[in-house]
DNA sequence: ATAGAGTATTACGTTACGTTAGAGTCAATA
DNA sequence: TATTGACTCTAACGTAACGTAATACTCTAT
């Protein structure tokens, strides 16, 4: 089941240095390593190296595509949507280009006239409201910025946060016997929801609700969660569902029994 | 009418340190150079640089795009109509790669099957025809048999070797209606004979008409020869049997009309 | 057991600019 | 007229994403 490196280049068109390339900065490191130092790689690891590539064809640095998928927010399946959004954009750059390409033809044969902005049209739209969308969604929000937040403040502001994260978490863990849907829970997932959008950059609905997901599909995250309390990551991560839900269904009127 | 560099920047949707970068491998020169040193950019070079971005675009890199656009084959119109099919196919390649992300979104819930090769689809079309097409028409081409020699010469010699190869075929490219026996393509002929024998082993005569036979019975060069021009093997060979020919019934007193 | 195809690491090369740094130029304004 | 602020220049080092050897180990098929 396991590739070696000259399949997976072949597979997907990409020189087996690229492959190097990438696991040495830490993009994508094979699933498993023979004993020797032959890099072999998984179903999954074809799944990442397909983002990466869809990323890359959209026009993300490395360095960026890294911050992504390593992004706690990040969602494979949303991740698609944009991209898919993305690409929308560039099929209506390239209709565009024609365009221009047409135009000029037409120009240069006497047809019409163009002006300077007409001529470049297409070119230069150097790219779009998604990738914007994107950097906000996932390029923003890595664990480093966190810390470098944290870097940039006080002592007594870094342990008055520390506590107020600390006391969410306590918090839940008191609750793990109750249901993800009970009121309590729901108001110290908001708690922790507020918390979030004051401290950091601001967390939309979705982003909230990918960060949910985090929780049960990234072991790291889980581990760390769980400390507060066996399955609290679960809670959590259900909990949170149910809130991105009945946010989106309309305010807060809504019941959660 | 002449615009400053940022004008054309802003205008085209470049930095200004590309505007200085493609200046200094000359491959945009601004039509004038004020007396304190500033560059002042005409229409015409507004319009080349069009041409350079729309190449760039489709992904040909700095050093081919200065080819093709110095080539004496280049034909901006043409170009244009090559650059429109070019646009057209990278649309398809944008919209199969839509159609894989549509397929991989079903896929992860479990709608339907798909093969590896299906998820790489669009993605590692590493460009297609039109690509392979402009390349044969303006640019240049690899003489594997000549790398050998290369090798033991510095970069810059290797250039200059390469851009006079180039002049040299080119320039025939472009007498191709003419006959063998014309002036114009016995003396480029010649050129070529010299450069020859300049550059790598003594060609005798007999071995010159042997290459010349060799251009129209052995395919791999008929190929490599006709990338610049169809049907130059054919002048090429026969030319270089009139030269010879010429050469051997003493000097050059014998009419080339 | 040996060749041939594949793989690994190391390290320097390359492309297409980005990014200062230091200094001169130009037009409007005080 | 002097000054200021936006603009320009060259020079030179920095960076991203690999390409391209060079050298050495591994695997498999004969």
């Amino acid at each position: 089941m396991d590739m070696k490196v000259k399949e997976v280049a072949e597979l997907v068109g990409v020189s087996i240095r690229t492959l190097h390339h990438y696991d040495q900065i830490g993009l994508l490191t094979p699933k498993e390593i023979t004993d020797s130092g032959y890099r072999l790689y998984s179903e999954e690891n074809l799944e990442t190296l397909q983002q990466i590539l869809f990323f890359k064809e959209l026009g993300f640095t490395l360095k960026e595509i890294k911050k992504i998928i390593n992004s706690p927010l990040f969602n494979r399946q949303e991740a698609l949507i944009l991209q898919r959004k993305m690409l929308i954009e560039k099929r209506k750059k390239v209709d565009k280009m024609i365009e221009t390409i047409d135009k000029t033809i037409k120009h240069m044969a006497g047809e019409i006239q163009m002006t300077n902005e007409e001529r470049f049209e297409g070119i230069n739209v150097g790219f779009n409201q998604f990738e914007e969308e994107a950097r906000r969604r996932w390029g923003n929000q890595s664990i480093d910025e966190i810390n470098a937040k944290l870097k940039g403040m006080s002592k007594d502001e870094q342990n008055d946060l520390s506590d107020r994260w600390d006391m969410i978490f306590n918090k839940l863990a008191c609750l793990r016997n109750q249901s993800p849907e009970s009121q309590e829970v729901q108001a110290t997932i908001k708690q922790w929801y507020d918390f979030l959008n004051e401290n950091f950059s601001k967390y939309s609905l979705d982003a909230f609700y990918g960060l949910g997901q985090l929780y049960i599909n990234d072991e790291r995250f889980t581990k760390n969660i769980d400390q507060y309390g066996e399955g609290l990551a679960k809670l959590m991560s259900e909990a949170m569902e149910v809130f991105t839900n009945n946010q989106i269904r309309g305010g807060s009127n809504e019941n959660n029994n």
